[in-house]
DNA sequence: TTGTATGCGTTATCAT
DNA sequence: ATGATAACGCATACAA
């Protein structure tokens, strides 16, 4: 790797002439900017990541923390975070967890090391990572957590979605069309969410029947290790075995609503007219799937813009630390008719 | 930001000791070493990443290089990588360039200023980055090249896979299975990969059909800006508009075919009965997919392994550069039976 | 066992 | 317009 000494002893001048030369600075002779730049070309250099970031004390660069790349709808809100922060100049690194909590926090922790001058991420849960969030707090690096439970014990910035209200418009719909006997998949989650979601169902049903039992109805298995495809396609299989008069599937992911889809596919199940099939996710994957669905848009545009405005207002102003910021995003229901696919557009970073 | 200094002043001991303390040295009073590890927790030190790659040469990073990841085939390659460099103590960073030329030549610069140790890239075209790969091997940073066209003009290591057997094979069961009419629908390539693929499939096509002109059947729109499901939902619209009696569609990305199998379905005709859906790709979506498609499986476990295994042997022999490597994985075919999925399983890291 | 000093590559301040 | 010097945070060679 050349370096600016280098070149500074190929042109006979100091470094630090070399250093304004590459930078800009006004505050020198013409000719020799031109000189060191065409040596710099030439030797091919690059200033050294390490060495600016020491020196300057910020990296320009955002990252953001998923757990789990190949869930298409953490894709599209990273396509969205990198057009927002690419306007202020900031570069988006993505780290991608897997879902396994080690990770997850090896990286949260890895990210206190000033690798980055932001972290956006989609955390699991705070059991294991509470002290390395507080961190950030103490720390002043903006940390935004995405659609993570809203506690007050700990200091972060959060930006939830609402799906509940959503969710309920969707059971009202399939209410009034005669559903009675709905199932639920749903992610591997911390015991306090699942009891929220639980008795948010417990709750919003209208006219539940007289052997209503969302208890048994949630289906919540530990990740098969496979894909979310493959739980759902396992959990809706098994659904249909023990539950056969089940006429509604709700399942947290799209992907997971692909894989259950396959399977009621492969068991002969119509859908909607059997079973309708309902994501909480709006993505590729629901926007041109083979068969009708009713989704939730979770607006992912509108998502990744606030996540970066909360960053971005972190960083410049540093001197004046605001308590922790809270957002909410509605999210509404998509409910596709037939096989016409919605015109709905994804924003382009141009 | 707590540093080294910080520390060293409470404890009342110079940095060097409280340096080796951290890093485990063995020549240093155990007492002392527990003293400062225990203060060093309580004021939740981290080491700066800036400080230690800059004293240290090294990042132990290695950054993937993507154009989409909300194309699943690359979460997937990903996680091999993942699990093959962690094994060596490497975390791994993503950068999505989003199919833009612009942001891939971008990353690839940034890269070149030494911010990790290595770097795998899906490269599109060599054609605007040409100086800035051939930099990586001036600079002797490993850069490892995955599926991108195979040159000597430039020096780079590269791992492709080989699709034109397998598609071969494909072509020779859909020939036998009274198939005559293909249409093609690629993804935004180079002209010179265009023309390989085109006479590519003039020479394999067994029994051509006699007026069989592959040229004015492959489509190869640029891409929509929404989503490759949406180019091949539009394209596979057009086919069967221009050209009613295709009973083949032949597509790059298995989003593509996910796109253009709503499409098909929208339109009323029957997969495969009516017309056969052949993907390169194989990844949940096919997997689960909720008809019957023709598949090659190009084998992401061994691709990510044999790509980590060149940038190590780069990294532990900085010492005796090798010329440019080269790797070809064999693609294999995946014909689906009805709904019946396959039984293979995404390796994990446990 | 511990402290002092050095250098990694950069930019900025202060002289000249 | 340019050069000398310092500082960013860290690990280590060397001295004590």
């Amino acid at each position: 790797m050349v370096k600016i000494q280098d070149i500074a002893r190929i042109v006979g001048k100091s470094h630090a002439t070399v250093s304004r030369a590459l930078n800009g600075n006004t505050r020198i002779n013409i000719e020799t900017r031109k000189e060191i730049c065409a040596i710099a070309a030439q030797m091919g250099y690059r200033p050294s990541f390490a060495g600016k970031a020491l020196r300057e004390g910020c990296t320009k660069i955002l990252s953001v923390l998923v757990p789990d790349l190949s869930d298409p709808f953490y894709a599209e809100f990273i396509n969205g975070l990198r057009l927002n922060a690419s306007k202020d100049g900031y570069d988006v690194v993505i780290y991608d967890y897997d879902r396994r909590s080690d990770l997850e926090l090896r990286y949260l922790e890895m990210m206190l090391g000033g690798c980055c001058d932001g972290v956006v991420a989609f955390i699991t849960s705070f059991e294991h990572t509470k002290e390395t969030v507080e961190r950030y707090w103490a720390s002043k690096i903006p940390l935004v957590a995405v659609g993570t439970p809203d506690t007050r014990e700990i200091n972060y910035d959060l930006i939830t979605v609402n799906l509940l209200d959503g969710l309920s418009e969707i059971l009202g719909i399939l209410s009034a069309n005669g559903r009675k006997h709905p199932a639920y998949i749903l992610e591997s989650m911390s015991p306090e969410t699942l009891s929220r979601v639980r008795s948010f169902i417990l709750d919003r049903w209208n006219n539940p029947p007289a052997d209503f039992e969302p208890k048994k109805d949630i289906y919540c298995l530990p990740p098969s290790g496979v894909s979310q495809a493959d739980d759902g396609y396992r959990i809706a299989k098994r659904i249909m075995r023990e539950k056969p008069e089940t006429d509604v599937i709700m399942t947290w992911h799209a992907v997971q609503a692909y894989g259950a889809a396959r399977a009621l596919i492969e068991e002969g199940v119509r859908i909607p007219d059997d079973v309708a099939v309902v994501t909480c996710d709006h993505t590729w994957i629901t926007n041109f799937a083979p068969c009708p669905l009713i989704t939730l848009d979770q607006h992912l545009d509108l998502l990744s813009k606030d996540a970066w405005g909360m960053i971005r207002n972190r960083l410049l102003n540093k001197d004046e630390w605001l308590p922790p910021q809270r957002a909410i995003i509605q999210a509404t229901v998509l409910k596709q008719e037939n096989f016409f696919r919605t015109d709905k557009k994804k924003s382009r970073n141009c």
